[in-house]
DNA sequence: ATGGTTGCAGCGCAA
């Protein structure tokens, strides 16, 4: 059994105290990380050392940054997406018990038809390119992190005020699919189908948390030898109502691996 | 409501 969670921390170092608790309470075997805000000297690495966990880092100055810790050594690390020239470290992959997971925080977008709006959808392909690469291994692989696209409108809260805005673009919806059309699972949603209120972040502003007014942006996609052993799927939805929390809650899976 | 809140770095930018 190996419990796997990804989570938009947004900066590890502000939320450092919070999240040592939840590490310690919770206990998962593996966490992908997104938005870690910090380069990779300024991770507190010995913190999450004390509490048995190995450490790889991606991490960038003010922006970005992504990571994955582990109970289970960390091997084969791979930082950014193989043949994709990115300056923003957005991307990070490894083996872990035999496993390969990665880390990734797709750009935002700001506005559909900027220029970060047409950097989001080239990434969108560069990672259905090179993952594409990585199921020919045939392997159980999971790719965890903010993908920053609420794939249908059952992930929206109000999905007319949000219609084909940044998040929930036609353009954005069929980069994701893509990637997921390859043969990935969205073990959320697959355990979850009908579920309405199934949401992973909550703007800070405009009372979006106390409103349940969320989006699901974050996901983790498997491929089908992992999907195989799916066992357990949720949204750690606590944690983002504490003092001091993320604007994104911890998406969890259970592997009978 | 082109507003609102948060983190970083150093008061504008990204989300």
């Amino acid at each position: 059994m190996i419990n796997i969670i990804t989570w938009n921390i947004n900066s590890i170092r502000s939320r450092l105290p919070l999240f040592l608790l939840w590490l310690k309470e919770k206990g998962p075997d593996v966490v992908l990380l997104q938005e870690t805000k910090a380069m990779d000297d300024q991770f507190p690495r010995e913190e999450i050392e004390d509490l048995n966990y190995n450490i790889a880092t991606y991490g960038q100055k003010t922006y970005n940054g992504v990571a994955i810790l582990s109970k289970f050594p960390i091997e084969d690390i791979t930082c950014g997406i193989p043949g994709f020239e990115d300056d923003q470290a957005r991307y990070i992959e490894a083996v872990v018990k035999g496993m390969r997971v990665a880390s990734v925080y797709v750009p935002n977008g700001m506005a559909v038809g900027s220029d970060k709006y047409t950097y989001k959808l080239d990434f969108l392909d560069h990672l259905t390119a090179h993952v594409k690469t990585l199921l020919t291994y045939d392997e159980a692989f999971l790719l965890g992190g903010d993908y920053n696209v609420a794939p249908q409108d059952q992930d929206v809260y109000d999905p007319e005020e949000w219609h084909e805005k940044i998040l929930c673009s036609t353009p954005e919806r069929e980069g994701l699919r893509a990637l997921v059309y390859l043969g990935l699972t969205d073990a959320l949603r697959a355990l979850h189908p009908q579920e309405q209120d199934l949401y992973t972040w909550w703007d800070y502003r405009g009372g979006s948390w106390q409103n349940n007014e969320g989006m699901r942006i974050d996901h983790l996609l498997l491929s089908a030898q992992a999907a195989d052993h799916l066992t357990d799927a949720y949204v750690d939805r606590d944690v983002r109502g504490l003092e001091k929390s993320s604007d994104h809650a911890p998406v969890g899976c259970q592997l009978s691996l």
